[in-house]
DNA sequence: ATCAATAAACTCGCATGACGAGCATAATTT
DNA sequence: AAATTATGCTCGTCATGCGAGTTTATTGAT
């Protein structure tokens, strides 16, 4: 993100300020990965000696980074310890802005949710929702003080250069977030970007995987070794808006053909004759269960299969999960699903195809993924040194 | 590409290993992207003081790594120096197969090629391509001896995992390329892929650069901030095998609808009722100049536009650039290209497209890519390693 | 019970790269 | 010739990681 500094000024992140702490953060990204790992594991896996990882163990539990249990001894030899969140340790403020409700929930560094409130907005203005998730978020803040160290928002609209810049669902146009919790990094992003960031990092660490969701439309992210590729502006994974659909229909987005409108509850009715549904998601949850409508879900779950086919071809994850309705609209009509997926999939893929698998996170998908791009904010150098310095002071 | 280094043993990189020389590297990697850089500023780009400029260079200098000359003195203040590959510096051999020829070559640290050899082909046996690759390789290894320190090829041909695994242009499949250059790192990239990362790195550091490059089909490679998306086991970027085309019409890859037959020689001739050309590519060279193919043309272009406007709804690029015969395709017909990639994008875009450029880098883009990918072995803590030992020993 | 075996934590001297303040140097400007 | 300015150089300091050796806590055998 950071570019140019030869313009702007001596920002001197430094070199050695930067090197400093790379062990530490390296045990703390390995803590919230894998929450409660032995000490002795963890040197292991770090590549250090049991020197180093008593030095950095005792630093980061002197700054109530991490806490320290005695593991139950498993065997012969010394028993080792595990490695935790610190009870009194850096947390993070997530946020989740659905259709009709939002959530702020605040996550530690294992990863554990303690649901803090949640609010229905009838009202589609931005500024009111904001308002009440601010209101949140500043009884969160209250309560926790400067554990708090970062706020991600997840939404179910597209974001570009750290705005919401458009969502059909929530109504919204060009929404700036201000800062909600001041002092504090605070990220955005796209909830079917956080979903997948948190489908991948939790199920499927450090692999390539492309994670695709339904709701109203199609959407998504590829995560390419537990890192989003999100493009310039942030605002990639708009899987919805590939010609893979009819060509020349139209989509509300503004371009022709899209996917968007060939896999959704929209879709399923126009190939029943009926019109456009007012909330195609429960149009779809319903066709999924209806007789009638099971060659119109048919053609979705083909349509599905060629455009998921197709982005492995681009992209060539080694997993392709699916989350929202995905999985259910591949489970009506497994077939056409399989034929196309197969179908449109490069001959020399066949042989060792992606993993297709269905998303287990459930509704608090978004959620964990906020708290994954939370983190990244705080589990850096410059994340630590403002922790500790807020100790200090 | 190291994974689960828990269960392989002890490989043991080690934190201070890697941390050592990180300032170093860096300071190889600028004199790399920017050779002639002064010191002064290389110490303001990397965020170091004088001090530590000093003690990176002197140290670089005594191993051959780097060459300061005085700079010319510009204004007042004590004039200051600028940093080149050292004549006696590590080295890397890079290999192009094309079509009817091969050509090997050598770059140094600041990406000068130097041409050592080039061969033609009629046979298509991968093992005499290969062998006469490799004799030019002996030759270039008996000149430069240790000194070469990287070998990494590009071939018109699918990567996955280390090999080549197709190539319908070559007639290869599944070819494995063994070590060319015993003891030395040796990297197998697409030549699309290869191309689109110098033409990324060379004209756009530090961009998302999308590179589309249209010889027979069209392939290319999403590069995010100097990395090039390859995917889980390196055969990303094929483009040219998303549903973009016409539906159902059959491409040679086993898929159906792919976008590769939809703007390369072959669909010219179909849209003008002739059968397929044996020579896609220098049918489309033709067809490019001749007026009775005029509307085939656009029909590409067309497909071109559309097509790249959604990867641009996917990838988020900021800059798409175009290689082979792909900069030709849009100019011939630039309103069908321009209103279909208008038409594609999402809403939102059209107010900030990414840039459209031809790529400047000429045939010679396999090879300088394939020089990134080299020398991206070589500028690494291990490659750093031996070379000091191979110098001390 | 006692003692060997085992695995892991702890101690401590060492190497190293980066830092930064102060000094030296080589150009331009006055 | 002197002042100014930008840069390179020297050197004492520091934090991190290393690694060999030591200690500690457990299991299992005698």
């Amino acid at each position: 993100m950071a570019q140019e500094s030869g313009d702007t000024g001596p920002i001197r992140v430094g070199r050695a300020e930067a090197a400093r702490w790379s062990g530490a953060l390296d045990l703390l990204r390995l803590v919230r990965a894998r929450p409660g790992v032995t000490r002795a594991e963890a040197a292991r896996v770090l590549g250090v000696g049991s020197g180093t990882a008593t030095e950095i163990c005792s630093r980061l539990r002197a700054l109530d980074l991490i806490a320290e249990h005695p593991a139950p001894p498993s065997g012969r030899g010394r028993p080792t310890t595990t490695l935790h969140a610190h009870p009194d340790g850096p947390l993070v403020a997530v946020v989740d802005i659905r259709q009709a409700e939002w959530r702020v929930a605040v996550a530690d560094l294992e990863g554990a949710l303690s649901e803090s409130a949640t609010g229905r907005h009838g009202s589609k203005r931005p500024e009111q929702v904001l308002a009440a998730v601010g209101r949140a978020l500043a009884a969160v803040s209250a309560r926790h003080g400067s554990r708090i160290r970062a706020v991600a928002v997840s939404a179910a609209a597209t974001v570009r250069n750290g705005r919401f810049v458009q969502s059909s669902v929530l109504g919204w146009r060009d929404v700036e977030v201000a800062p909600l919790l001041p002092g504090v990094p605070q990220v955005l992003g796209n909830d079917a970007t956080l979903a997948g960031l948190a489908e991948a990092r939790l199920a499927h660490p450090g692999k390539s995987v492309l994670y695709l969701t339904i709701e109203v439309g199609i959407g998504g992210v590829f995560v390419d070794g537990d890192r989003a590729v999100t493009g310039a502006t942030g605002a990639g994974g708009e899987f919805g808006h590939t010609p893979f659909g009819e060509p020349g229909l139209p989509c509300p987005c503004g371009a022709t053909g899209c996917w968007d409108v060939a896999v959704d509850g929209r879709a399923v009715a126009r190939h029943r004759g009926e019109p456009e549904p007012d909330d195609p998601r429960a149009y779809l949850i319903d066709a999924l269960v209806d007789p009638g409508s099971r060659a119109a879900v048919a053609e979705c779950a083909t349509s599905l299969g060629r455009g998921a086919a197709g982005l492995a071809n681009v992209l060539d994850p080694e997993v392709i999960a699916f989350g929202g309705l995905a999985p259910e609209v591949r489970r009506a009509a497994p077939d056409a699903f399989a034929a196309a997926f197969e179908a449109g999939l490069m001959g020399f893929r066949r042989d060792d195809p992606p993993a297709l698998i269905a998303s287990g996170l459930g509704p608090d998908a978004f959620l964990l993924g906020a708290a994954e791009a939370a983190f990244d904010e705080v589990l850096t150098e410059h994340g630590l040194t403002t922790w500790i310095e807020a100790r200090g002071a």
